[in-house]
DNA sequence: GACCAGGCACATC
DNA sequence: GATGTGCATGGT
């Protein structure tokens, strides 16, 4: 398992003109880590578009907050959450999660942030609905830990850049999500803010590329378009 | 009308 | 253990 010709240079070279190109990215939209949380569930399988207008729908409900979401009626849940699909099943999950949260942290976000990184995502882990993407969404966006996340536009973008040199496994495939995760990060050796940034910047520059939007003639990211990415992301 | 979007759990082999 | 399938809506 391996990426030929790789090296932590070439990786930081896509960060600086990524970050160059878009700016601070300003990630995970939400006003709170609770609705970061909410919003890591949500977004499973499904376009942000939709999380957001269940998310308005739950603020307007006054559902953003644990213990009033373990209080809510399920059926109000539910209703709150269609817009992003896999309703019933993503209602149970936001309960389980806030479950969690209330039994074993009294609720406090804060006292979750307290919990040393590897502990914590072990315990989300064992949380339905939390897989290690979400995981990892939450302690990168919500608890502003040094994770990475690993999703199918990185993964995407990524195999495009290194093109045949890349031989990490792809999505889905046995050990692809931390043995990418950890190449990624062995090279890049990032504090939180700079993983919070990377993957934001590489999901910009996925949608930028699917919407054709051209960049600048002497952005370093053209390497992108000349592999024709935007055919396949 | 078909396909896709910021996954995951579970059943089956 | 690996693979296939169901979950569900809104946008294109």
């Amino acid at each position: 398992m391996s990426l030929r010709g790789s090296s932590t240079g070439s990786l930081l070279t896509i960060y600086t003109a990524l970050y160059e190109h878009f700016g601070d990215p300003h990630w995970w939209p939400g006003e709170t880590p609770f609705e970061v949380c909410v919003g890591a569930i949500l977004t499973q399988n499904t376009a942000w578009s939709n999380v957001e207008m269940a998310i308005s729908n739950m603020k307007g409900k006054g559902l953003l907050d644990p213990f009033a979401l373990l209080s809510a009626p399920l059926d109000e849940l539910v209703t709150a959450v269609l817009p992003a699909g896999y309703h019933n099943r993503k209602a149970a999950y936001l309960r389980s999660f806030s479950s969690y949260m209330v039994e074993r942290y009294g609720g406090l976000i804060t006292s979750m942030g307290q919990v040393p990184a590897t502990r914590l995502r072990d315990e989300l882990l064992k949380m339905k609905g939390v897989g290690e993407e979400t995981a990892d969404s939450m302690l990168c966006y919500a608890f502003n830990r040094p994770v990475l996340v690993m999703d199918a536009y990185t993964h995407r973008v990524l195999e495009r850049y290194y093109g045949t040199s890349w031989h990490l496994p792809g999505p889905g495939t046995k050990g692809s999500y931390a043995a990418v995760q950890g190449h990624l990060m062995e090279r890049l050796r990032g504090d939180a803010l700079m993983y919070n940034r990377f993957h934001a910047l590489i999901v910009l520059l996925a949608k930028d590329l699917c919407r054709k939007r051209p960049l600048c003639s002497d952005c370093p990211l053209r390497r992108f378009c000349d592999t024709g990415v935007e055919q396949t992301i």
